[in-house]
DNA sequence: TTAAAACCTCACGTTGATGTCAGAGGCAAG
DNA sequence: CTTGCCTCTGACATCAACGTGAGGTTTTAA
């Protein structure tokens, strides 16, 4: 498949999988026209690198990792990478649930004095 | 206190003190000479927002926040972005827990194999 | 009193993951 | 064969939360 293709199925934006392609996270082949041709395994890479965005890692930790996932081996280093980042999403999740409740005790302070007095 | 005095308190820098303050995140009284000068209330208003700054909220939607909190009284918009905000990091709590399993998935498929082997 | 340390206001620099635009070539349909 | 959409490679723009440095004043401690 063509990149908008990829882009319309992943819901990526054609740039951002350029931008992949040039970090080194996705490979594409190329049409005698130089047209990026992709696998339809290129769907869950994708979707996979926006997974490990989504949990804050950077383009550069991602480009460690995936050679890991795709020879399904770790070296040291590499798995204490992976640890270390492991880690830090769990403190970042501690964190989201301490500020998602502090969020709560604010809604609540603010609304239960007098619902119907709202206006100010 | 002055602008040190509560950077050093809440570990937070000088320059991003005085970036809250340009953002009308937190106030401050000047002195004779233009110095800033703080409250101590200001060292639990900082946390707070560092808080909502690590739970991914943004500058522009804490400066409306921070009045409710303050007034301790919430319009229904206001609210409805409250709580749209704790929607959303709740999703993003979601998100980061399959992220991190999805990690250790990864650890544990490149690990498992033979752990005495791991050289590639 | 004098020198270090803190403070002030600009104002430009940084970083990462894109957005966007320009200029040019490619491809299926009518 | 041409119209219209897709793709290509640069390359500059964006956005947020600061960092950093210049040039100048203020406070503090010796």
């Amino acid at each position: 498949m063509r990149i908008g293709d990829l882009a319309s199925m992943t819901r990526v934006s054609v740039r951002a999988l350029r931008y992949y392609e040039e970090q080194g996270l996705l490979a594409s082949t190329r049409s005698e026209s130089g047209q990026r041709l992709y696998e339809n395994a290129a769907v869950n890479r994708v979707r996979l690198i926006q997974q490990l965005y989504g949990a804050g890692l950077s383009s550069k930790t991602i480009a460690e990792l995936l050679p890991c996932v795709d020879a399904k081996v770790s070296t040291p280093e590499s798995r204490e990478r992976l640890a270390a980042e492991r880690d830090r999403i769990n403190t970042q999740i501690a964190e989201l649930i301490i500020a998602r409740d502090r969020l709560n005790d604010i809604i609540n302070a603010t609304s239960r004095p007098s619902p119907e007095c709202d206006y100010v």
